[in-house]
DNA sequence: TTGAAAGCGGTACCAT
DNA sequence: ATGGTACCGCTTTCAA
């Protein structure tokens, strides 16, 4: 009952459309098309062939392309929690060059949730992605079996495993914490606290361990529970666990938090002892999320290449899918202390 | 010279494979596998294939499923710019309901690049998305053709076209202006200005008439030039124009801005006056983006339903492709004020 | 250089 | 309820 009609919307033109506008056999158009390094095709049939396709609106079936070639140009990218500031220049960064690379991104974000994560993981499996960027992994959770055995390659984005070696795009913590701490110490502090982000990311980790091996080499003898872990990542958990400690005769006089939020809620725990930062206590936070600049006091912070740790997860895993042989290797950024007003000498 | 392997990595079992292993037919084993709604299959059977697909780890081929079908279950979503904090909860609420509907969420920062705009359009109508999420739309500029002429269901996300009517989820900016000013009117304010954003997009334009038609409702008297569109979205910008307007002797009271960030900047200009804020200029912001309760002052703003715009804009695009005779239709969500201490009584 | 034809992994129609 | 089979749109090997 539908008519046939010649260009507009209904029915897309295929190859065989172009070929025959152009007069050549379905195969040569085809080869027309792609690479003319590779096969040899007459450059006037070529021309023509390309500019039948033209005049009909031709695009391309990645969809038959995908299967025929056994190669799906897409790349899943599973994220955790999109409303986290660091997500969205890390999935900027790598769309953009996977995009570049002639890759289709295919988002999800699994809002911290292992269902979500199984099911969209399903789907891109499903889709016979080329590879998957994965930012939701977990140090103690080994990757799913499904995806271990799928075979696809995979690149851990700002996370990494205890256990397993996958390839990952990360920064150096150590890095981070060290330029924190000997900031801090350079001003006079010796009683530093440092209130951490939940330890079920490598990031979180790394930052405790780096924390305490720092302090140790620089000679600050620090009680244990200076060294503490949070059990959330907001304001309420910052502040809480700030103001136990300032709660003690012997309280610090400067603090480093595992993200920025929590460096805020210690600014309403200092406030709320009655005490002022900077002039009583000092506070770093990490990740430099927007507007921390515009906070009040203005917020000392590490600042996180994260665009361009984005930038390299997708390049890790476009290099490892175009050279066979490349060495699943990883890339390891480094963080940079951003000074402003919330840090300042040690009260004598 | 590839080794057969039963069940490792390497080559995924197919439904051929599934079917032998269960000893029925290829087509029975997919009918199995499907909707046993629609097609008749013995309950033993099927429970044959699935222990069968199951013990092999048969994952379907969604690419070989779409060729067939005609239907590509992928919604491609296009965004100007992630590191705009309006945007993650928009694309965080698009993927959930789509997924949900069993779409995969096909992504794209185009970096407000007209270019890469045309590039990842190009790569997901080649995918065949089953339908599009744009939040890249631009007042005065129509769909592309490709676009149209493609066919493909498109949703507009928190934005609008002049001219032609596409289905859209927006919110109703004059709602959230009306509420502000009728704020800043209730503190006895009278010269309020409005800095805008920029007027390509509807909502910078709605947001601009809105304030026109408002004040004029309320009986304000406004020189021209209290309501301004500025050349961009930052600090910078806020922070000049209303300098300029701070140095006339009718200098406004009171501040409306088209974001937050010009709303920042808008203190700026205020403390470089050597006025206060709220005691000689009150200022109201829009979109409520993250920490603007902990500037100094807190920001009176208005509060958008991201989230929820997301996922309507992905519910409107799920239905039309649903029912066949959903009318196109749009969806407008409200803003509602949010109110802090940047904003209080007019000075007498 | 181009034509012919097989087939990727499924789905759906037809017949049994 | 199940088996047989054409075919979706394209790439690629093989012949001509």
């Amino acid at each position: 009952m539908s008519t046939e009609m010649a260009d507009p919307a209904g029915a897309k033109p295929t190859l065989r459309d172009v070929a025959l506008a152009a007069g050549v056999h379905l195969a040569t158009a085809s080869r027309a098309l792609s690479d003319s390094k590779t096969r040899p095709v007459n450059p006037r049939t070529a021309a023509l062939v390309r500019q039948a396709a033209a005049k009909l609106g031709y695009v391309p079936d990645q969809v038959a392309r995908s299967l025929r070639t056994h190669r799906t140009p897409a790349i899943g990218v599973l994220i955790p929690d999109m409303t986290n500031p660091v997500m969205p220049p890390l999935v900027r960064g790598a769309e953009q060059v996977l995009a570049q690379h002639g890759y289709t991104t295919l988002f999800a974000d699994t809002d911290n949730d292992q269902a979500a994560e199984t099911q969209r993981l399903a789907m891109f499996l499903s889709w016979r992605v080329a590879g998957l960027i994965l930012a939701t992994a977990r140090r103690d959770q080994p990757l799913a079996p499904e995806l271990v055995n799928s075979g696809v390659p995979v690149v851990l984005m700002s996370r990494k495993l205890d256990a397993t070696p996958v390839p990952s795009a990360t920064i150096d913590e150590s890095v981070g914490i060290a330029q924190a701490l000997d900031h801090l110490i350079g001003l006079g502090h010796r009683r530093i606290a440092y209130l951490g982000v939940p330890l079920w990311t490598s990031a979180g980790h790394e930052r405790l361990v780096a924390f305490r091996e720092i302090t140790r080499d620089r000679g600050l003898d620090l009680p244990p529970e200076f060294a503490q872990v949070c059990d959330g990542y907001s304001e309420r958990d910052g502040e809480a666990a700030l103001a136990a400690l300032l709660a003690r005769p012997d309280r610090p006089t400067a603090v480093l938090t595992g993200n920025d939020m929590m460096a805020l809620g210690c600014y309403d725990a200092i406030r709320a002892a009655g005490l002022r930062c900077p002039a009583d206590v000092s506070v770093v936070g990490y990740n430099d999320m927007p507007l921390t600049h515009r906070v009040d006091p203005p917020l000392t912070t590490v600042r996180v290449p994260y665009f361009d740790l984005g930038r390299q997860a997708a390049s890790l895993l476009v290099e490892a899918l175009d050279d066979r042989g490349s060495t699943e290797r990883s890339v390891r950024l480094t963080p940079r202390l951003l000074v402003r007003d919330s840090t300042a000498p040690a009260p004598t």
